[in-house]
RNA sequence: CGGGGCAUGGCGCAGACUGGUAGCGCGCUUGCAUGGGGUGCAAGAGGUCGUGGGUUCAAAUCCCGCUGCCCCGACCA
């Protein structure tokens, strides 16, 4: 008998690891603090892929490629820049068996990479904007990692863009931000804050940081994409110049824009229950999966004669569905797709050939109430509508979460109580680095963002008693 | 880098104090039965006990060194 899953609410953090490798998303790697992406996992991945490139096409972005090796001097042309990524940087020092002349430094983020190529392919305004996208592995050597929100190397995509004024790249970085917003929601079904974040959280480098904010089963934050205004910092670093139509040098503004695996944890955390990872219907690998039932050879047959035909259906329908067709006992595959969060599972056995019927299990639901038995007649139909359901069912539920878990706070003991019981708290502050560090220490939250949607008006800091005027949110974060 | 643990078949662990050449659960293979919620019985395969050295007739076990990993903190998408 297989053993059974670790409830969230028991251990949260086991329950996840868990899931991260029973539900075969990933592997463990002998590699320090890095994981091997598992097919299904990999599926995963290319499905927000997808919907992410779709996205960026739609906002005149391309795709392009830039070498995995930056030598060390480009990363010290930004005095910020280098002094935040110095840390956990993976330094090449020898190739072919030689000492390298000057280290190569494999790539934390590719704004310098990039900004050096960019100043050379940019001579004219009429060359802006300039809007590349590349998909990558980057390696940050974290000092503690996690499966999928903190892994040494990982794969992500980052954005990054050129133009010739302020407000235009303002603009964009904020058009990103949405994009990312876009993705969670509608395909993750992922609710988050979209923020700016504070001075000290900002990317090293950045002029100005913003974040999408999701909110996880235990309520604490995951950052699930960010989005940079980079100023002119790289541009005069890089020498990303320009000339304008009255035949006069300038510099570049810039962007630059994220977005990682680290989704798929958030999904896992958004979205799990007690029997394992829940899926959402748009970005599933496999949206329905068909497990027969039948007890000898003559109902074999009738019954995978009636999966096929539906099998077809819904293949030409567009709908991905697997049969499983595994040597293992009916209620062992209910189990395994269920930790494996597929949402639809079809059961079809010599009862529902003979009633000509099918049985269907959504994973949106748990138990009986998610189990009723459907017509073959417009199965198509009736799956497409489900799946539909689902998807906005789960945003539903993981919105009402959250929803319960934000409270407004007037002060700092009420702050300190809300965040310590795993809630969001919500409230007017000013700025401070010292207040930040406050917080941080006292109660191991942090400032997440000051959400995009601020209320009218000004208040009082809950910190100081003092004006303020804007409101901030502050979490434990993973 | 500070504090604490652990290293034994694919996974989880026992054996160590009191040395005698390795065992359990899960998983895997085969057969029979079973099949509408993790099925049962039986028979199998699989380990030079992290690594280097020492003590001993004999080391998973005792002693010394090394390495790796995990947890708590600092750092981070």
């Amino acid at each position: 008998m297989t053993q059974a899953l670790t409830s969230p609410k028991e251990d949260f953090s086991r329950w996840y690891n868990e899931i991260v490798y029973r539900a075969d998303l990933a592997a463990q790697s002998k590699v320090r603090g890095c994981i091997i992406l598992k097919p299904y996992g990999n599926d995963l991945w290319e499905g927000l892929k997808d919907a992410l490139n779709k996205r960026f096409k739609a906002t005149g972005v391309q795709n392009a490629y830039f070498p995995l090796f930056i030598p060390m001097s480009f990363l010290q042309r930004e005095a910020e820049h280098v002094e935040g990524f110095s840390p956990e940087l993976a330094i090449v020092t020898i190739g072919g068996g030689k000492e390298l002349e000057e280290p190569l430094v494999v790539r934390p983020t590719s704004e310098t990479i990039i900004g050096d190529s960019f100043s050379e392919w940019i001579q004219s305004y009429r060359d802006l904007p300039l809007l590349i996208n590349q998909w990558s592995n980057v390696v940050r050597w974290e000092l503690r990692t996690r499966p999928f929100l903190r892994t040494a190397e990982f794969l992500w995509q980052e954005g990054h863009t050129a133009h010739a004024s302020h407000e235009e790249a303002e603009a964009r970085t904020l058009q990103m931000l949405d994009v990312y917003r876009d993705v969670a929601v509608n395909e993750a079904a992922m609710p988050v804050i979209p923020g700016l974040k504070s001075n000290s959280e900002k990317f090293a480098g950045a002029l100005r940081s913003y974040t999408i904010e999701g909110m996880m089963g235990d309520g604490k934050a995951l950052q699930a994409g960010t989005s940079h205004d980079l100023g002119q910092n790289f541009a005069k670093a890089f020498d990303i110049q320009y000339l304008d139509e009255t035949n006069q040098r300038q510099f570049c503004w810039t962007t630059s824009w994220g977005f990682s695996w680290r989704v798929i944890g958030g999904i896992i955390m958004t979205h799990g229950d007690e029997k394992g990872l829940r899926l959402p219907p748009r970005l599933a690998p496999y949206q329905v999966v068909v497990v027969p039932i039948f007890r000898n050879d003559d109902e074999r047959s009738s019954v995978l004669e009636a999966i096929e035909a539906i099998r077809r259906e819904l293949d030409d329908a567009g709908i991905r569905v697997h049969v499983d067709m595994r040597d293992y006992q009916p209620g062992y595959k209910f189990n395994d797709w269920e930790m494996r969060g597929v949402p639809v599972r079809l059961e079809i056995g010599p009862r529902d050939v003979q009633n000509h019927a099918a049985m269907v299990a959504r994973r949106d639901i748990p138990g009986k109430e998610g189990k009723k038995s459907y017509s073959q007649d417009g199965l198509v139909a009736s799956l497409k509508a489900l799946l539909d359901e689902i998807q906005a069912n789960m945003l539903q539920q993981a919105i009402a979460f959250r929803d319960s878990h934000i409270q407004d706070v007037t002060s700092y003991d009420e702050m300190k109580q809300v965040v310590e019981a795993g809630s969001f708290a919500r409230g007017w502050w000013n700025e401070s680095a010292a207040d930040e560090a406050r917080v941080k220490e006292e109660t191991g939250a942090t400032h997440r963002c000051y959400p995009l949607d601020q209320p009218e008006g000004s208040g009082v800091s809950f910190l100081t008693g003092e004006p303020a005027e804007k409101v901030a949110l502050f979490a434990k974060a993973y």
